[in-house]
DNA sequence: GGGATCACG
DNA sequence: ACGTACGTGATCCCG
């Protein structure tokens, strides 16, 4: 018969060891749940390998114990445990209790006596004993039924010790071992042992007389005058160290083995305390009924409604207050795609979902809902409303009174999460688990379309995210106000949703002749280089895969390295542009690079997003991208047509306007990064600078170059802007050294000139990154809020990331908060006045207007009032205007 | 689906 | 000694 098995914990050395192994994990409450969750994971690994039927966890008993009574220094100097620590006890002590685990203290006694004597006692009783711990104290313990397991490097590793291992490490015996701590003492315990006796004394004079005892009774043997002495003088302590070391195996505890018997755990009360610690990897292994049970129940009542009278009475009843609502769409285009139906819900009533037939029973459907919709004492509300707003603009309909966006709430709360879908928010927020349309429709070649699914199906999908979106309100709002954010987001990220639908409902007309005839053009110079290349490299290959390339430049032509990838030869521009000179084809490649990007990312990729009816690309604009607020363009994205080189710069010519009553008015803010650092830091000569109107980047040249404002070069120049780019990064000279392809030294010097001219910017960039500690989060100028969690980092280069961030997102996000006030006011002027033009791109410091002609001036002069007074800096804002038939004529 | 590359502010 | 500039999106290759 097997022996029965019983593991023992430290629980107070686990659980320290656990919480300084992990990075500070809090719970969306700031609950610290690392060491809690180290020690779980480290319990489940041995409850897993071990399969013990006896489980027992230790922990120390606050007050004095004996050992303090026989020394007052005992533990004398050690450091508080941490309140991040200490609160983490009682939260492992409750987990245990849902697990049925038995767990233990005992007053003056620590954790090592309850588990030595629970041990020995089930030794004696023939059963297999596992002990576990950081401390390597316990190996005094281990015996024939005896293993003691301590924590390694990486917490999940485990090192077993028995008595043959034991032996191997130490050549000592278990009793020996406690005579070793008694000589070496221990500095976290303050035992002092004897002084200049380390392990290999010890173990040496040990292996000779096997106890401390009979180390004195042949003291005059012992060979080394000075180890001789020294034991001599120390003799008391050490017999008292010995003493203190040694761990109790008789305290006076009631065992009865039946205690601590492993139970089943309680499923359901565990499964909440894990939830509420977002625990999700030991949810995960949960049953799925069991997950399901915990879940909360959502209201999922709703009425189908037959016919438009039916509707017509709804509607006529709603006349102020909370007006949810969401459209199904057969497809993925709601600016082409059939609408299938709506689905709302009037404050906290039942939900409703009604839906849509051919095209002119759609159109009467919505006039219907129009009167809802066009009332500003309605507030709207749903989930990514920009995309709603584009069936109601493609249907002639206005909307106000865009009032809540839990896409966009979540993503101001939380700016770095991946998405905020409506079932991600319910499961972060709530304990709810909704299906999203993946789950409803499946995906990949099986997926269905909504109209492949019964309209009762529809009806409670929709009925449940109206109610979740109602939820959401409240609990985002709340937080949204702690967080010192209503402003922002009833202010500006809420009217901006409008724009951005207009902006993406109105498009940017595309010349497809020109478009053509550039993209042959291209594939011309495409299929010339390509021959060269091949010509110059004697074989064929594909010019595209870096793989290939690298084999022929590195190996074949045997071209020097220059960096490496994860994967093999770097080939990127940077490597190639050394390159230049060393063999023909170089040139040629980079050349067959930039052309080959052109064509099929703005040639080739633009064609199959142009509507071919208008010959309008509609970006979509997003919102809830990026971390520092900027908005992102897909589909195409807008916000990268090339400019910088000439052959590039030729795709604007094909973004024209609209028609001959059009032009494009372009206008961008000059400098706006640099203007909110000088106003955030409040330098006096960088405000002064942009007071003055002065050359910038010339000034910071002959400041980081100390020479006269006459001498500067152009060379100086550019560099000098270089270092005002890296000084809105977040700087670092190394990011500098590689940009200017110079020594890490010299921009160094650099760098330190240039703040030792603006020394408030370097208060700043010290501010910031110490705020960022404290709070672990940094602000813009209208509250838009970034956390950063990489800043606290024990990882050199994540936390080095996290202070650039730090430094770069107060000022690109609040570049990014006051383009969106312009943007809101530049739309609704031009709305108020009845003008033709419209806003029809932002390029994150640029807007494009497509402006009839007739309105030309009018709109240059409200664009330049409205973008430079969006807000009120200590520095001026300004704004540089282009006017063009394309967007390549807008310079 | 991730890595490399390169287009923009 | 460590080794990266901040923020994006699209395309291509390749396992």
């Amino acid at each position: 018969m097997k022996n029965r098995k019983v593991v023992l914990i430290d629980g107070n050395s686990l659980l320290h060891r656990a919480y300084h192994a992990l990075p500070p994990l809090k719970n969306k409450e700031g609950l610290f749940t690392n060491g809690v969750y180290g020690f779980m994971t480290m319990l489940y690994k041995i409850l897993d390998d071990y399969k013990p039927e006896y489980v027992s966890v230790a922990f120390d008993k606050k007050g004095p114990t004996f050992r303090h009574e026989e020394y007052k220094e005992y533990k004398a100097g050690r450091k508080k445990t941490p309140d991040d620590l200490k609160m983490q006890f009682p939260m492992l002590k409750d987990i245990l209790d849902r697990m049925n685990i038995h767990w233990i203290e005992f007053a003056g006694y620590e954790a090592d006596d309850i588990v030595g004597t629970f041990s020995k006692h089930c030794s004696t009783k023939n059963m297999d004993v596992i002990v576990v711990t950081g401390d390597k104290d316990y190996l005094q313990l281990v015996d024939k039924n005896i293993k003691v397991l301590i924590t390694k490097k990486g917490m999940t590793n485990l090192e077993e010790y028995d008595e043959q291992a034991m032996f191997d490490r130490y050549s000592l015996t278990p009793d020996e071992f406690v005579d070793l701590k008694g000589l070496m003492g221990d500095k976290s315990d303050n035992i002092p042992g004897v002084p200049g006796v380390g392990e290999k004394t010890g173990i040496k004079l040990l292996k000779k007389y096997n106890s401390i005892e009979n180390i004195y009774e042949n003291i005059d043997e012992i060979s080394g005058k000075k180890l001789k002495e020294r034991l001599i003088e120390n003799r008391n302590q050490a017999f008292m160290s010995k003493m203190l070391a040694k761990i109790v195996t008789n305290v006076p505890l009631d065992i009865d083995l039946e205690d601590i018997k492993k139970e089943e755990p309680n499923q359901s009360e565990l499964l909440e305390l894990y939830t509420q610690f977002e625990f999700k990897s030991f949810i995960d292994k949960f049953d799925k009924e069991i997950i399901q049970d915990s879940k909360e129940k959502i209201d999922t009542e709703v009425e189908i409604l037959d016919s438009k009278d039916e509707l017509y009475k709804i509607v006529n009843g709603i006349d102020k207050g909370n007006f949810i609502f969401k459209f199904i769409v057969n497809g993925e285009n709601n600016l082409k795609d059939k609408i299938l139906g709506v689905g709302f819900k009037y404050n906290d009533d039942k939900s409703y979902y009604i839906s849509f037939g051919d095209e002119k029973d759609t159109k009467e459907k919505l006039n219907i809902l129009s009167s809802v919709f066009q009332n500003d004492k309605i507030a709207k509300i749903g989930h990514d409303i920009k995309e709603d707003i584009l069936i109601l603009f493609r249907y002639g309909i206005d909307i106000y009174n865009v009032f809540f966006d839990s896409l966009v709430a979540g993503y101001l709360l939380q700016a770095s999460q991946k998405e905020y879908s409506l079932k991600t928010l319910a499961d972060e927020y709530f304990n709810i688990s909704m299906q999203n349309e993946e789950d409803l429709l499946g995906k990949g070649r099986n997926k269905k379309s909504f109209d492949e699914i019964s309209i009762d199906t529809i009806a409670d999908f929709i009925a449940t995210k109206l109610n979740i979106i109602n939820k959401l309100k409240k609990v985002l709002l709340e937080k949204i106000e702690e967080y010192d954010m209503k402003d922002l987001l009833e202010n500006i990220e809420m009217p901006l949703i409008k724009v951005l639908a207009d902006m993406q409902y109105q498009g940017f007309k595309i010349d497809i002749e020109k478009l053509k005839e550039l993209g042959l053009e291209f594939e011309n110079q495409i299929n010339n280089l390509t021959e060269e290349i091949y010509d110059l490299s004697g074989e064929e290959f594909n010019i595209n895969s870096p793989k290939q390339l690298g084999v022929i430049l590195f190996e074949k032509l045997e071209l020097p390295v220059i960096k490496k990838t994860k994967t093999g030869y770097s080939t990127n521009a940077e490597v190639l542009d050394k390159l230049l000179g060393k063999h023909d084809v170089i040139e040629k490649i980079l050349q067959y690079r930039q052309i080959v990007k052109l064509k099929s990312t703005y040639i080739d990729g633009l064609i199959p997003l142009i509507n071919k009816d208008t010959n309008k690309v509609h970006s979509s604009f997003n919102q809830t991208i990026t971390t520092t607020g900027r908005i992102s363009s897909t589909n195409p994205n807008l916000q990268n047509i090339p400019i910088k080189t000439e052959e590039g710069r030729k795709i604007r010519k094909v973004f024209v306007s609209k028609d001959k009553e059009h032009k494009l008015v372009d206008a961008d803010y000059s400098q706006i990064e640099l203007r909110v650092l000088a106003h955030i830091s409040g330098d006096p000569k960088l405000i002064e600078a942009f007071e003055n109107k002065d050359d910038i980047h010339a000034k910071t040249a002959s400041e980081v170059f100390e020479v006269e404002r006459k001498d500067v070069t152009s060379l100086m120049r550019s560099r000098a802007k270089a270092v005002n780019f890296g000084i809105v990064y977040g700087i670092s000279d190394y990011g500098l050294s590689r940009d200017l392809n110079i020594s890490r030294k010299e921009s160094k010097k650099y760098i330190d000139n240039y703040l030792k001219n603006y020394s408030l910017v370097k208060n700043y960039m010290e501010d910031i990154v110490n705020i960022a500690k404290k709070d672990g989060y940094v602000k813009t100028l209208l509250n838009r809020r970034r956390f950063i969690p990489e800043i606290k980092s024990r990882n050199y280069n994540v936390r080095s990331f996290g202070e650039r961030t730090a430094m770069n997102t107060p000022i690109q996000g609040t570049a990014a908060d006051i383009i969106k006030i312009a943007m809101i006011n530049v739309y609704r002027e031009l709305k108020n006045r009845d003008l033709k033009s419209k806003l029809i791109l932002q390029i994150h410091d640029e807007l494009i207007i497509e402006t009839h002609i007739d309105e030309i001036e009018e709109v240059k002069s409200l664009l330049k009032e409205l973008m430079e007074n969006a807000i009120k800096l200590n520095v001026p804002l300004t704004v540089d205007m282009n006017v063009g038939n394309s967007w390549y004529g807008t310079k």
